[in-house]
RNA sequence: CGGGAUGUAGCUCAGCCCGGUUAGAGCGCUUGCCUUGGGCGCAAGAGGCCGGAGGUUCGAAUCCUCUCAUCCCGACCA
């Protein structure tokens, strides 16, 4: 492709609306722009690059007995309220001007063709996936595309007859989707994650680790436990039985609030003071004890309460629900569920708040003070604790989510009646399982990984082209000439070729272009070269540049290309 | 949904507190000349309902009210 006639409008400037590296550099690049809040249009060089992730993940869907579809964005309302998720919160955009809504996944249409078509167990295995625009009402869209309204997904679906063969559909994403990350040139891990209300056996995601993810994960330097914060555990000790000094008794704290007051004022460590939290669940009080400052998980506290609505309460209905505030809760005279964190399995000898303003109580013995108490794994994971697996300090990293793989089970043969007949003629549920890939934020995670003060260092499988020719000066016929002939070359040998033939841009900006673009290898056609019956390749990942004769470009650039 | 910030030329921004000629700069764009190995130089131009609506005032980009949009932090994120 000819610069000259292309449509590649890149910025000297950065966008001042972009913070993270990868939205700046799509911007400026030519990648893409922002139409309205998370949502943009994408321009060639995107799209470019966006054809060789799905050409990838082709290949590796195809290989594993995947067939392609491409499902309907626009769905009936009715389908969603089938499966109980058309009112799940900033989760579904609709159409205004009739009952249809904008599917922000397809489980419910793969569920629809199933419960018409899957008839016999001879049916299936199953495994479907398009790639395809999915919608969602983000209430906060950000950081370029990866967090928008509209992106594209690859998402498919395996639908089979027991939990084995679900095991072996979900075994054999898990391996596609290491195939397509790696090819896609990207440093990725695998954790175990929530599969919160999708229900399920387990699931996974494909992460890549970065500042700018909204994911945190939990990953061991020594063996391979990574997880996401979300269900991660440690190896932390519960806190367990001290010597025991008889009934609770009251202990004045006048102005203390904070644990790490109450443990200097005490002179007792955090391991001996229980922390009270009060959630609402279904408006009913609840109330949750950690150790000393462990930080409750919402996620983690959202599957021990065992769905329903759930938030922290306010400063007024803790005062409404304990008579105390914030500081001087805890679980002695609570009336209402009360749910302890693991670590405080059948520990005594704990201080906590007395549900009395600056009031305390020490020697609270959890299995003779507090009845019907229930334990849960409700903490997160902090930085350095000891791996579960082998006792290594755990790091805990923001993390950006490429993919993930679920196993969904009946939940929506269930609500949409999928079924096949088995050998002995009973009627049975599809097994189902659900899989993703967001394919911007494969483009995103690259420019994240590959980037310099420059610009764009694409990975060779990712790159919209395969290399750049710059030509030096419009001017000079001579390098006119070259420059023509080495596209064409170029070309012929099958790689794809973007030529910088613009005359009256200076030589200066078409380098500050060309390693913007980020293409793996620049191929400079100058006076300077020429001279000596030369053209200069330069790598963009490293700056490396060499010299080769006219006739040995072809060779030069395909050697570069593989060394990468 | 809570907190914060910003909307002035295609882009990045100044001007706003403290109201008053014809609203500015740099970059980009057009034309001409010049230059051709790291966003080159000179000159002449085009380009704005100062996000929108109301109000205060003799007079509003500037003050007030409302509204819309965008970004950031948090909440949320099947």
């Amino acid at each position: 492709m000819r610069i000259s006639r292309s449509f590649i409008p890149t910025l000297k400037e950065i966008p001042a609306d972009a913070t993270i590296p990868s939205h700046r550099l799509m911007l400026r690049a030519g990648l893409m722009r922002q139409l309205t809040g998370g949502v943009y249009a994408y321009l060639p060089m995107m799209v470019r690059a966006l054809h060789k992730a799905e050409r990838i993940i082709r290949e590796e869907m195809n290989a594993i007995g995947g067939q392609e579809f491409l499902l309907p964005a626009l769905n009936p309302e009715s389908l969603w309220v089938q499966t109980g998720r058309r009112n799940i919160p900033n989760f579904i955009l609709s159409v205004k001007e009739r009952d249809l809504v904008l599917a922000p996944t397809h489980e419910e249409v793969i569920g629809w063709l199933g419960a018409m078509h899957i008839q016999s167990y001879k049916d299936l295995p199953q495994i479907w996936y398009q790639i395809q625009t999915k919608f969602r009402n983000e209430p906060r869209p950000r950081s370029g595309v990866l967090r928008g309204r509209q992106f594209t997904m690859k998402d498919s679906y395996t639908l089979d007859r027991t939990w084995e063969d679900l095991d072996t559909g979900y075994d054999l994403h898990a391996e596609a989707y290491r195939k397509i990350f790696s090819r896609c040139g990207l440093k990725f891990f695998v954790v175990g994650a929530s599969s919160g209300a999708m229900g399920g056996t387990g699931s996974q995601e494909f992460m890549v680790e970065s500042e700018h993810g909204e994911d945190t994960v939990a990953k061991c330097p020594a063996c391979d436990y990574a997880a996401n914060l979300e269900i991660a555990t440690s190896g932390l000790s519960a806190v367990g039985r001290a010597t025991d000094h008889g009934a609770p008794e009251k202990i004045d704290t006048p102005n203390v609030k904070t644990i790490d007051e109450l443990a200097a004022f005490l002179n007792v460590p955090h391991e001996r003071l229980a922390k009270s939290r009060i959630y609402l669940h279904d408006s009913k009080p609840v109330l949750i004890l950690t150790v000393g400052n462990d930080q409750v998980n919402e996620t983690k506290l959202g599957a021990a309460l065992g769905g329903g609505e759930y938030r922290a309460a306010s400063p007024e209905d803790l005062r409404a629900t304990t008579g105390a505030d914030a500081g001087s809760i805890g679980p002695i005279g609570f009336k209402g569920r009360i749910i302890a964190d693991l670590r405080l399995k059948n520990a005594n000898g704990l201080i906590s708040g007395a549900n009395v303003n600056d009031l305390h109580l020490r020697n609270i013995d959890l299995t003779r003070d507090v009845p019907k108490l229930e334990y849960a794994d409700v903490r997160s994971v902090e930085n350095g604790e000891p791996c579960p697996s082998c006792g290594q300090a755990l790091r805990v990293t923001n993390a950006i989510e490429l993919g993930h793989i679920f196993k969904l089970g009946t939940k929506y043969s269930e609500a949409l009646n999928i079924r096949y007949l088995d050998e002995s003629g009973q009627s049975q549920l599809v097994i189902m399982g659900s899989y993703g890939i967001g394919l911007e934020r494969i483009l995103a995670c690259a420019i994240e990984q590959g980037h310099d003060e420059n610009g764009i260092v694409w990975p060779a499988a990712l790159a919209p082209f395969d290399v750049h020719v710059v030509a030096v000066n419009m001017n000079n016929s001579d390098i006119v000439l070259h420059a023509h002939q080495t596209y064409r070359q170029l070309q012929q040998a099958g790689l794809t070729v973007l030529l910088d033939d613009r005359s009256s841009v200076s030589p200066g900006f078409k380098f500050k272009d060309a390693d913007l673009l980020g293409m793996p290898v620049q191929v400079i056609v100058g006076e300077k070269g020429l001279k000596n019956g030369q053209l200069e390749l330069k790598v963009r990942k490293r700056g490396e540049r060499s010299m080769v004769p006219v006739d040995g470009v072809v060779a030069g650039v395909q050697d570069l290309l593989k060394s990468l």
